[in-house]
DNA sequence: CTTGGAAAGTCAACTAGACTGACTTAAACT
DNA sequence: AGTTTAAGTCAGTCTAGTTGACTTTCCAAG
């Protein structure tokens, strides 16, 4: 078991791999995409309405500035889609309590039936790889992503594994 | 296997853990692209030439046909690019030795230059991710990415010795 | 109670990177 | 000789991002 370790460590950081792993995330990242694209043309829409309900509705009453900073586009940029979804009645807008000058975001049924509609297909296949990858497959999965996106934050979450020492 | 996960399976494929993994693939892709896009600037290029570049770099003297499969945009999309890799003198065209019609797409020195510092910056990112998550990690990110790009195609690759996947 | 700043929204102009459709040229295949 | 394929081009459209400037409304601190 070592001696095995002992060459995946070797192994798994070169550059050779991590161009795999680069092209990997190229790859997935299409196909990660491509179900609910194929949706969001029936209804005119493009990835940018998908991201919006999305977040909305896993965020629901969210600000604007708040989506803004999530979503990491400019306010104009964001406007031009938040409008049309207004306008074609897929998110409701609520006037803040607190703060009157925010403007809270909800879904309505209308929106609610689109964003599922969506998150299903693309679910779907996330299903299909994680049923098929099995769970610790998944968890490696996370992890990596987690990192990818902030490669500093968790920098002593991994220490209590031993191996995370002997790869200097 | 199947009483081992048994408690696992119940967890790791509902609805909500999907959708951390779906929006972790969104963030992890904006945190995979942010370092080149950053470099891209300096040169006026864009993800696209990125693109084109690494691909040329991994499979030099591709046609242009193939490199089409392989992005998955149309030549229109495409020549835009490639004719300002070709003009700046960072791609090289020859004619094919067996069929003429063809053009061997190849990176010159100061293509294989920026392609390198790209390289770089996103391998650096990625290496720091396999770093600190370990190897069954990025196995099992490996693993999951394989099957979110071709849900079907690695059917019976699951569960085999967990070397294949980062020897390739 | 005024004033400065924040939240939201808008107008205009620009860019990247995709698309469709139509067409040409050269070479290969049959 | 005629058809198909590889590559390239022109023209126009679309999505989704950008910068910059500006307004309106409202909160909060001096």
């Amino acid at each position: 078991m070592q001696d095995k370790r002992s060459n995946q460590q070797i192994l798994f950081l070169t550059d050779e791999q991590l161009r795999f792993g680069i092209e990997a995330m190229f790859f997935a990242y299409r196909g990660f995409t491509a179900d609910p694209d194929k949706i969001l043309k029936n209804y005119s829409y493009g990835r940018a309405h998908h991201r919006a309900l999305h977040f909305i509705n896993s965020y629901p009453g969210t600000t604007v500035n708040n989506l803004l900073r999530i979503l990491g586009v400019t306010k104009q940029s964001l406007n031009r889609v938040l409008r049309s979804l207004i306008i074609d009645g897929l998110v409701e807008v609520n006037i803040g309590k607190n703060d009157k000058r925010q403007r809270k975001l909800i879904l309505t049924v209308k929106g609610k039936n689109l964003e599922n509609e969506l998150s299903i297909a693309q679910r779907g296949r996330m299903r299909l790889a994680y049923k098929a990858a099995g769970p610790d497959a998944v968890a490696g999965f996370r992890t990596v992503l987690d990192y990818i996106v902030d490669p500093i934050r968790n920098e002593n979450k991994n220490q209590s594994d031993p191996d995370s020492e002997l790869l200097e």
